[in-house]
DNA sequence: GATTGAAGGGCGGATGTCCAAACCTTTTCT
DNA sequence: AGAAAAGGTTTGGACATCCGCCCTTCAATC
């Protein structure tokens, strides 16, 4: 047995790696991901509140996981006051009405929070330009109903944050890319934590609107890079609100 | 004991959730992370072959898992022909000199290819917004450096795949966001399973480095839109050769 | 009023993953 | 010769997950 191998060490490139390469690695449970997963939906409002989740069976079918491990997943957010169970025939899983108060934002989240934007808006200037290529009719439609929804809540926040996530998830969905959805849901579960925490007066609504009506404008029209600098500047005007209230650098 | 809830079901919203909230949740073990992330950075030549890895006790600690596992994941690497390793005092793992033949992409991956596409495009795109308003004067000219490299390598597929990877992802470290360079690194270990197996005439790539060219120079001028719009072209340019040679919908 | 079906609730074991802490072997430097 | 630094090996335990099976509840139905 030679102990020669085959290939010898060479000088290394003078290119050193990104230090990303070796950054930790966080390995996710099935119960945490489905924890976050089921949390965010309820916490936007996808799941809306008094609405009935598919029974455990189905559900822990349809999200590839057993049943226990949903189980404990289902018992975390009813801890929570998130969800609570009836049994018997017509019993379920519903989301609790109303829901519970949302916890403030953790330390670690407001340290990250110019990451968090920045993965935000990678992910909606993709969703705009797409879905400004690809949106159909009826896609438009339903997104002009959300809109007429903002314009009606300037004054209700809870009520105007809800229509805004619907409007930013459904342009997602118009983009018929289920991973951009995903991310897309992801980003704005991350960017809620953030933004339920600071003030919002309806004069800034209000020229959030506006910069909604020129997104959807330019989607309409299938104007791809009018859509992306419309939602360019609308994230960016966020993001100048929180970098004035938080400890970024 | 009373039996009886405190909360009804209520009738459920009109609104119903998108589907993607009850997709399967896949948990990745640190192991399969570990392979993934190694894996990817040794195909974009990130890892130059040739060079050395950190020891195994420094590099578990700082991808934060335990040496066993950490070594799973060399062991299958190593039983892949992407490292090797050596033992004794100037002993270590590294990157194998030639690297093996990349296989071909899976069923899965060639079914799934758009939104593979979408989901770089969107990582792009804020990576050039981003970085145009972000990048120093030294990161500029370590870019410019990288496109020389790209203007000269039109004839050999190979090293201009590598000098193009180092670009997208020299282009993502100007951003300052750590979240966006994995984003960007991931994307493109994504493509290149795809971009491999189709041809690429010198004259696409002189196409593609014209546009390297407007890109750059946007990001110089910090002009984020031209970046973006630039990016966009560039990225929509390759799709477009994919989608004439994949079963695309 | 008894039965049935669909829902949640619970238990126990089998399996696999991950980790921590040792200890061994090889090589090289001092 | 010995110390140091690297990969290689073994062990045991903690934990997550899955699977199957059975129980309880209760509205609908017969």
């Amino acid at each position: 047995m030679v102990g020669v191998p085959e290939q010898r060490p060479a000088s290394a490139g003078v290119l050193t790696p990104p230090e990303a390469v070796f950054a930790p690695v966080r390995s996710y449970t099935a119960f945490e991901e489905t924890v976050e997963r089921l949390g965010t939906a309820i916490k936007l409002g996808l799941l809306a509140p008094g609405s009935r989740l598919p029974a455990e069976r189905e559900l822990c079918a349809r999200l590839g996981i057993a049943r226990s491990t949903l189980r404990q997943a289902l018992t975390a957010l009813g801890q929570s006051g998130h969800v609570f169970a009836t049994r018997g025939r017509r019993g379920g899983t519903f989301v609790s009405d109303p829901q519970p108060p949302a916890d403030p934002p953790s330390a670690e989240m407001l340290a990250q929070w110019r990451q968090t934007c920045d993965q935000r808006l990678a992910v909606e200037l993709g969703v705009a330009m797409l879905a400004a290529q690809r949106a159909e009719p009826a896609d438009l439609d339903a997104l002009d109903e959300v809109a007429e929804t903002l314009e009606a809540t300037l004054e209700d926040f809870a009520a105007y944050r809800q229509a805004d996530i619907r409007l930013h998830v459904g342009l997602a969905e118009a983009t018929r890319s289920p991973r951009l959805v995903q991310a897309a849901t992801e980003a704005q579960g991350a960017m809620s934590d953030l933004i339920a925490y600071i003030a919002h007066p309806p004069q800034v609504l209000a020229s959030s609107n506006a910069q909604h009506r020129r997104l959807l404008a330019a989607v309409r029209e299938g104007d791809a890079l009018r859509a992306v600098r419309a939602m360019a500047e609308h994230l960016q005007g966020t993001e100048h609100v929180l970098a004035g209230l938080l400890p970024g650098h």
